[in-house]
DNA sequence: AATGAATGAGAGTTCATTCAT
DNA sequence: TATGAATGAACTCTCATTCAT
């Protein structure tokens, strides 16, 4: 029976949530021990279940966790009203950050999400449309205001902007030396304008 | 003692790591049972031990299926003369491809091939850096030939190729409705050219 | 996968109920341990799921096995013409024997069958209503026969007599020296002579 | 270090072999925990410690608290000089009434004490001997006085009144809509006209 | 070529118990 | 007097693996 609104009791399940998500994001879910986690956190593996009631539940915090500020991130970029091309960047920033700063949680989101029951998965699943719809919007908006391509396909886009994001994420998750600024830089000059050659000075 | 020459064993084999992909791709290394695996072939529990020494080396074999033909493609492309453009595209089609062909080994090779043992890793590390290498040398290439532009970062531009690929590649698996061809077309266009508004007839 | 089919297998299930009934029966469901069933049945802990899907199975089988033909040849008792005392001594012989040949099954239906699931517990509550209302017809047949005192409670009687069977029935269980046959005719002996009209003597 | 002799943990201490009993009751000795036991009680599930060294020792009170002043009420009507037939309906009337006042904690002394250690359930077997020959000793009491028929065996006698005592305790602990006085009524009578000599108007 | 049966290691989970506060 | 936190042992159950047949 923890006592649930203790700090030092939120503080220590805090905690027991990141020491899942970096075991989670190295063994995967199911090769992940309860005892792995524990021991990751310094305690012994019985005590996990003071703050879980499952690795389930677990998995599910972790999951939430690693996404959910960076959700709401977006939000305030898609509010916004910077030109498309900030906007762009200012998203590529912010998922590629989250990788850094919530270490291992986003992976685990994007690769052990499915281990949840439909209940849990349902709210996640709420946020990551959420955030996809937001980046269509932002896409669709640029093409209006004439910044993007007519033929751009949003939907396509803003899938591919999150897939690019992920898969660099992945490399920054593993190799802790990645210069993210240059990926950032890189990612945003890629998807505005391509790898062909096409000089600045025939733009009009 | 398994009669490894004769026609019917070979075939059962194939027939086992198509299975063990299947599984694998559904609910991971972890948690697919072997039990599961010899289901879906049609076998019982204790058979796959005539195909496999162990689930382990089920794993190895899947995730080298999942890679080897279409890393051979590559050298057939690589070592081509179309222009840059054709290059590129046609990697992408090999790469997607895959995804269907093969249906999930590609998969697995990319989510579950850290489960395997480092001396198993080596030979799929190779041979995806082979791959890596003879995109970069595309990229190159391409550079040289003044199709793309100076300042193109091979080695991100690689990566980034095969990053996309493999998040429209897991789209793919999940939903088999999904045009490939239209997929394709839509990630060369991007690579080539972005999303801004540049019109070719400004070229010139 | 086992083949349910099979002799053998049969035969080792059965074997693993009565080990599971000998072991509940002596320390109660929860204070009884699948190691300590598997070791009384001389197998490994593990092994045993191979004929149990879970403890609580294994719960359910035992209690059915406890009452399922003992509850049947109530029906034979209770569907045939001797006289009210005739039944009466054959129902306690019935239920006391089963005591004995069936071991501790019974005793573990009486004492255990609370932890099963309401599903399970249906179908042996079902069994054992079956049983007390045939046990109930016996008594109203004899009070219509006039064997029996007018102001007999049939239900009351029903429930004495299993009560009765039931105390000692625990006892034979716990004493295998007991004399089962003299105790069959003292229990028919109360239980008469309580409910009778009059002695057979004055009876004429 | 509990002030033992202070009034409040006594009163509280009390309570919490009530609580106990409560539970062991419902869900068996192994059955519960002491969690279930702690919030019946209204505290928290460490805090039970301070009352008990235990939860075995828990079980001995309970157990204990579950017979004592029925045995010692038993020694009361034995060495009365009431008839036979008065002796007979108070034990009884004692035995079903300590069902619903103590509650719970007379079944689970009859239901749960095997998992005491020998030495603990030493003194209960004293207690339940005594009760059984202070019972013993009514029978023979009866007999002499010619109340009883000779044959009767008067070992046997005793535990079938406690056996169907017990059978209808359950009963009336499970269903406290039961009318209890009817039962004490019934089951004397059925025991009564069962080993008297005959009935009353007959016997002159 | 395949399987029924068994195994043993290890998983997740529960829980009686302890103890500093 | 009571509790939050932690522990470790035991438990149920799963599963990769083996092997005689």
């Amino acid at each position: 029976m923890p006592q649930i609104n203790s700090d030092r009791y939120q503080q220590q399940r805090k905690q027991a949530i990141r020491s899942a998500a970096a075991v989670f994001a190295e063994k995967g879910f199911h090769g992940s021990s309860t005892k792995d986690i524990a021991e990751r956190m310094g305690i012994k593996q019985g005590s996990l279940y003071y703050y879980f009631k499952s690795k389930e539940e677990a998995l599910g915090e972790v999951c939430l966790f690693g996404i959910e500020d960076y959700v709401h991130r977006m939000d305030g970029i898609a509010n916004g009203d910077q030109p498309f091309e900030a906007k762009l960047m200012a998203t590529i920033t912010s998922h590629l950050s989250s990788y850094r700063e919530k270490n291992e949680a986003l992976k685990v989101h994007n690769d052990e999400r499915l281990y949840l029951p439909e209940e849990k998965r349902y709210r996640l699943r709420q946020l990551g449309s959420h955030y996809r719809q937001s980046l269509e919007g932002i896409f669709e908006e640029g093409v209006k205001s004439g910044a993007l391509r007519d033929s751009i396909d949003c939907h396509f886009a803003a899938q591919a902007v999150i897939g690019i994001c992920n898969a660099w994420g992945d490399l920054i998750v593993r190799d802790p030396q990645l210069d993210i600024f240059d990926i950032i830089q890189k990612c945003t000059d890629l998807l505005l304008n391509g790898f062909c050659e096409r000089r600045k000075e025939k733009r009009t």
